[in-house]
DNA sequence: TCATCACTTGATAAAGTGTGCAACTGAAAA
DNA sequence: TTTTCAGTTGCACACTTTATCAAGTGATGA
Protein backbone atom coordinates (compact mmCIF):
# COMPACT_ATOMS: atom_id res chain seq x y z
CA UNK A 1 0.00 0.00 0.00
CA UNK A 2 1.09 3.31 -0.96
CA UNK A 3 -0.61 5.50 1.56
CA UNK A 4 0.60 4.69 5.41
CA UNK A 5 -2.02 4.13 7.67
CA UNK A 6 -1.95 7.23 10.09
CA UNK A 7 -2.13 9.34 6.78
CA UNK A 8 -5.13 7.54 5.47
CA UNK A 9 -6.76 7.93 9.19
CA UNK A 10 -5.92 11.77 9.08
CA UNK A 11 -7.74 11.64 5.94
CA UNK A 12 -10.97 10.17 7.32
CA UNK A 13 -11.11 12.50 10.55
CA UNK A 14 -10.80 15.21 8.28
CA UNK A 15 -13.71 14.28 6.09
CA UNK A 16 -15.87 14.22 9.57
CA UNK A 17 -14.44 17.54 10.46
CA UNK A 18 -17.34 20.16 9.33
CA UNK A 19 -20.52 20.56 10.56
CA UNK A 20 -22.63 19.91 7.97
CA UNK A 21 -21.42 16.50 7.28
CA UNK A 22 -21.82 15.77 11.24
CA UNK A 23 -25.59 16.66 10.20
CA UNK A 24 -25.50 14.78 7.50
CA UNK A 25 -24.40 11.53 8.86
CA UNK A 26 -26.48 12.05 11.36
CA UNK A 27 -29.30 11.69 9.67
CA UNK A 28 -28.66 9.64 7.14
CA UNK A 29 -27.73 6.76 10.16
CA UNK A 30 -31.09 6.81 11.41
CA UNK A 31 -32.48 6.41 7.82
CA UNK A 32 -31.81 7.36 4.01
CA UNK A 33 -33.01 11.23 2.95
CA UNK A 34 -33.40 12.81 -0.11
CA UNK A 35 -31.12 16.18 -0.77
CA UNK A 36 -34.30 18.07 0.16
CA UNK A 37 -34.90 16.11 3.58
CA UNK A 38 -31.82 16.59 4.10
CA UNK A 39 -31.89 20.70 3.45
CA UNK A 40 -34.81 20.86 5.59
CA UNK A 41 -32.96 19.66 8.56
CA UNK A 42 -29.30 21.47 7.69
CA UNK A 43 -29.83 25.42 7.82
CA UNK A 44 -27.01 25.72 4.52
CA UNK A 45 -28.00 26.42 0.85
CA UNK A 46 -28.23 23.89 -1.91
CA UNK A 47 -25.12 24.29 -3.28
CA UNK A 48 -22.87 23.95 0.22
CA UNK A 49 -24.98 20.85 1.11
CA UNK A 50 -24.32 19.74 -2.52
CA UNK A 51 -20.20 20.18 -1.88
CA UNK A 52 -20.59 18.41 0.91
CA UNK A 53 -22.07 15.56 0.44
CA UNK A 54 -19.63 15.28 -2.64
CA UNK A 55 -17.11 15.09 -0.02
CA UNK A 56 -18.47 12.14 1.27
CA UNK A 57 -19.25 10.68 -1.73
CA UNK A 58 -15.25 10.60 -2.26
CA UNK A 59 -14.64 8.79 0.59
CA UNK A 60 -17.19 6.05 -0.03
CA UNK A 61 -18.58 7.28 3.58
CA UNK A 62 -22.72 7.77 1.80
CA UNK A 63 -23.81 6.60 -1.58
CA UNK A 64 -26.94 7.97 -3.32
CA UNK A 65 -29.17 6.56 -6.00
CA UNK A 66 -31.70 8.50 -8.14
CA UNK A 67 -35.41 8.01 -7.34
CA UNK A 68 -37.34 9.59 -9.94
CA UNK A 69 -37.15 12.91 -9.20
CA UNK A 70 -34.89 13.06 -6.43
CA UNK A 71 -31.61 11.47 -5.36
CA UNK A 72 -31.38 9.70 -2.34
CA UNK A 73 -28.52 9.36 0.33
CA UNK A 74 -28.05 6.10 2.40
CA UNK A 75 -24.37 5.58 4.68
CA UNK A 76 -22.42 3.15 2.87
CA UNK A 77 -20.10 2.41 6.16
CA UNK A 78 -22.75 1.46 9.09
CA UNK A 79 -20.03 1.73 11.55
CA UNK A 80 -19.70 5.21 11.51
CA UNK A 81 -22.42 5.30 13.40
CA UNK A 82 -21.05 3.86 16.19
CA UNK A 83 -17.91 6.83 15.76
CA UNK A 84 -20.20 8.99 16.09
CA UNK A 85 -21.33 7.49 19.36
CA UNK A 86 -18.15 7.57 20.67
CA UNK A 87 -17.11 11.06 19.55
CA UNK A 88 -20.11 11.80 21.59
CA UNK A 89 -18.74 10.27 24.72
CA UNK A 90 -15.30 11.83 24.72
CA UNK A 91 -16.85 14.96 24.37
CA UNK A 92 -19.16 15.14 26.86
CA UNK A 93 -15.78 13.72 29.15
CA UNK A 94 -13.78 16.94 27.90
CA UNK A 95 -16.50 19.26 28.28
CA UNK A 96 -17.63 18.13 31.55
CA UNK A 97 -13.70 18.46 32.51
CA UNK A 98 -13.60 21.96 30.73
CA UNK A 99 -17.10 23.32 32.58
CA UNK A 100 -15.66 22.28 35.88
CA UNK A 101 -12.10 23.58 35.29
CA UNK A 102 -13.71 26.97 34.42
CA UNK A 103 -16.09 27.01 37.68
CA UNK A 104 -12.67 26.94 39.69
CA UNK A 105 -11.45 29.85 37.87
CA UNK A 106 -14.95 31.79 38.12
CA UNK A 107 -17.64 29.97 40.65
CA UNK A 108 -20.13 32.64 39.71
CA UNK A 109 -20.54 32.07 35.94
CA UNK A 110 -19.45 30.45 32.75
CA UNK A 111 -18.16 32.74 30.30
CA UNK B 1 -24.17 25.35 26.50
CA UNK B 2 -23.75 27.64 23.31
CA UNK B 3 -21.96 25.39 21.09
CA UNK B 4 -24.08 23.02 19.31
CA UNK B 5 -22.77 19.37 19.44
CA UNK B 6 -23.10 18.41 16.15
CA UNK B 7 -20.18 21.61 15.75
CA UNK B 8 -18.25 20.37 18.72
CA UNK B 9 -17.84 16.79 17.38
CA UNK B 10 -16.88 18.43 14.20
CA UNK B 11 -13.82 20.18 15.71
CA UNK B 12 -12.53 17.40 17.43
CA UNK B 13 -12.14 15.29 14.41
CA UNK B 14 -10.54 18.17 13.05
CA UNK B 15 -8.09 18.28 15.81
CA UNK B 16 -7.53 14.36 14.81
CA UNK B 17 -7.55 15.59 10.89
CA UNK B 18 -3.64 15.55 10.98
CA UNK B 19 -0.95 12.79 10.02
CA UNK B 20 1.25 14.13 12.62
CA UNK B 21 -1.31 14.70 15.14
CA UNK B 22 -2.84 11.02 14.34
CA UNK B 23 1.21 9.36 15.22
CA UNK B 24 1.14 11.70 18.14
CA UNK B 25 -1.81 10.39 20.13
CA UNK B 26 -0.60 6.94 18.95
CA UNK B 27 2.62 6.95 20.07
CA UNK B 28 0.77 8.78 23.60
CA UNK B 29 -1.29 6.38 23.90
CA UNK B 30 1.08 3.60 24.03
CA UNK B 31 2.95 5.49 26.84
CA UNK B 32 4.06 8.99 27.78
CA UNK B 33 7.06 10.31 25.62
CA UNK B 34 9.23 13.64 25.59
CA UNK B 35 8.80 15.97 22.78
CA UNK B 36 12.84 14.95 21.73
CA UNK B 37 11.19 11.09 21.70
CA UNK B 38 8.00 11.84 19.74
CA UNK B 39 10.68 13.60 17.30
CA UNK B 40 12.37 10.61 17.00
CA UNK B 41 9.43 8.73 15.72
CA UNK B 42 7.51 11.12 13.73
CA UNK B 43 9.37 13.17 10.43
CA UNK B 44 8.77 17.17 11.07
CA UNK B 45 10.66 20.06 12.28
CA UNK B 46 10.81 20.50 15.50
CA UNK B 47 8.76 23.63 15.73
CA UNK B 48 6.22 21.77 13.56
CA UNK B 49 5.58 19.25 16.16
CA UNK B 50 5.05 21.63 18.92
CA UNK B 51 2.87 23.16 16.52
CA UNK B 52 0.83 20.26 16.63
CA UNK B 53 1.52 19.41 20.45
CA UNK B 54 -0.23 22.91 21.04
CA UNK B 55 -3.23 22.04 18.95
CA UNK B 56 -3.95 18.94 20.84
CA UNK B 57 -3.00 21.08 24.55
CA UNK B 58 -6.20 23.32 23.16
CA UNK B 59 -8.50 21.08 22.85
CA UNK B 60 -7.15 19.09 25.48
CA UNK B 61 -6.60 15.81 24.78
CA UNK B 62 -2.98 15.71 25.78
CA UNK B 63 -1.48 17.27 28.82
CA UNK B 64 2.41 18.65 29.20
CA UNK B 65 5.18 18.65 32.32
CA UNK B 66 8.06 20.03 32.70
CA UNK B 67 10.88 17.29 33.88
CA UNK B 68 14.03 18.93 34.29
CA UNK B 69 15.10 19.45 31.16
CA UNK B 70 12.39 18.14 28.53
CA UNK B 71 8.56 18.14 28.61
CA UNK B 72 6.35 14.77 29.02
CA UNK B 73 3.20 14.72 27.34
CA UNK B 74 0.34 12.72 27.84
CA UNK B 75 -2.89 11.54 26.48
CA UNK B 76 -5.46 12.97 28.95
CA UNK B 77 -8.35 11.71 27.36
CA UNK B 78 -7.72 7.40 27.26
CA UNK B 79 -10.89 6.44 25.00
CA UNK B 80 -9.00 8.52 21.91
CA UNK B 81 -7.38 5.14 21.85
CA UNK B 82 -10.69 2.82 21.06
CA UNK B 83 -11.82 6.28 18.56
CA UNK B 84 -8.21 5.46 16.41
CA UNK B 85 -8.55 1.61 16.88
CA UNK B 86 -12.65 1.96 15.60
CA UNK B 87 -10.99 4.22 12.57
CA UNK B 88 -8.38 1.56 11.77
CA UNK B 89 -11.32 -1.21 11.69
CA UNK B 90 -13.10 1.35 9.62
CA UNK B 91 -10.41 2.49 7.46
CA UNK B 92 -9.59 -1.01 6.59
CA UNK B 93 -13.41 -2.31 5.18
CA UNK B 94 -12.98 0.72 2.99
CA UNK B 95 -10.10 0.14 1.47
CA UNK B 96 -10.68 -3.21 0.99
CA UNK B 97 -14.15 -2.50 -0.50
CA UNK B 98 -12.25 0.42 -2.79
CA UNK B 99 -9.42 -1.99 -3.67
CA UNK B 100 -12.34 -4.87 -4.67
CA UNK B 101 -13.56 -2.20 -6.91
CA UNK B 102 -10.79 -1.02 -8.47
CA UNK B 103 -9.72 -4.98 -9.40
CA UNK B 104 -13.04 -5.22 -11.15
CA UNK B 105 -12.11 -2.10 -12.94
CA UNK B 106 -9.12 -3.16 -14.13
CA UNK B 107 -8.17 -6.60 -13.16
CA UNK B 108 -4.07 -6.73 -14.28
CA UNK B 109 -2.73 -4.04 -11.65
CA UNK B 110 -4.06 -1.61 -9.14
CA UNK B 111 -3.55 2.23 -9.87
C1' DT C 1 29.29 32.28 33.38
C1' DC C 2 28.89 30.54 28.84
C1' DA C 3 27.51 27.16 25.76
C1' DT C 4 24.27 23.79 24.64
C1' DC C 5 20.25 20.95 24.52
C1' DA C 6 15.15 20.91 24.57
C1' DC C 7 11.29 23.29 23.22
C1' DT C 8 8.21 27.11 22.05
C1' DT C 9 6.74 31.23 19.69
C1' DG C 10 6.24 34.55 15.91
C1' DA C 11 6.05 35.72 11.26
C1' DT C 12 5.11 34.70 6.64
C1' DA C 13 4.33 32.41 2.27
C1' DA C 14 1.91 28.57 0.15
C1' DA C 15 -1.74 25.42 0.06
C1' DG C 16 -6.18 23.92 1.26
C1' DT C 17 -11.19 24.71 2.54
C1' DG C 18 -15.65 26.70 2.74
C1' DT C 19 -19.32 30.08 1.03
C1' DG C 20 -22.48 32.14 -2.04
C1' DC C 21 -23.89 33.19 -6.58
C1' DA C 22 -24.89 32.04 -11.18
C1' DA C 23 -25.31 28.73 -14.63
C1' DC C 24 -26.50 24.01 -15.94
C1' DT C 25 -28.75 19.12 -16.13
C1' DG C 26 -32.47 15.77 -15.42
C1' DA C 27 -37.19 14.57 -14.33
C1' DA C 28 -41.93 15.66 -13.66
C1' DA C 29 -45.98 18.69 -13.91
C1' DA C 30 -48.75 22.02 -16.40
C1' DT D 1 -43.43 22.05 -25.17
C1' DT D 2 -42.55 25.00 -21.47
C1' DT D 3 -42.08 25.51 -16.54
C1' DT D 4 -40.67 24.20 -12.40
C1' DC D 5 -38.56 21.42 -8.90
C1' DA D 6 -34.36 18.85 -7.41
C1' DG D 7 -29.55 18.78 -7.45
C1' DT D 8 -24.94 19.61 -9.13
C1' DT D 9 -21.00 22.18 -10.88
C1' DG D 10 -17.91 26.23 -11.71
C1' DC D 11 -16.02 30.13 -10.03
C1' DA D 12 -14.32 34.03 -7.25
C1' DC D 13 -13.41 35.51 -2.74
C1' DA D 14 -12.45 35.09 2.15
C1' DC D 15 -10.60 32.38 5.64
C1' DT D 16 -7.80 28.68 7.78
C1' DT D 17 -4.14 25.60 8.14
C1' DT D 18 0.45 24.14 7.44
C1' DA D 19 5.51 24.37 6.75
C1' DT D 20 9.61 26.72 7.41
C1' DC D 21 12.85 29.93 9.21
C1' DA D 22 14.47 32.89 12.74
C1' DA D 23 14.43 34.29 17.32
C1' DG D 24 13.54 33.48 22.23
C1' DT D 25 13.06 30.87 26.96
C1' DG D 26 14.54 27.46 30.47
C1' DA D 27 17.35 24.08 32.43
C1' DT D 28 21.74 21.56 32.50
C1' DG D 29 26.65 20.75 32.03
C1' DA D 30 31.37 22.42 31.16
Amino acid sequence: MSVPLYQAKAEFFKTLGHPARIRILELLSERDHAVHELLAHIDIEPSSLSQQLAVLRRTSLVTSTRVGGEVVYSVSVPEVRDLLLAARRILSGVIAAQGELESELSPTAGS
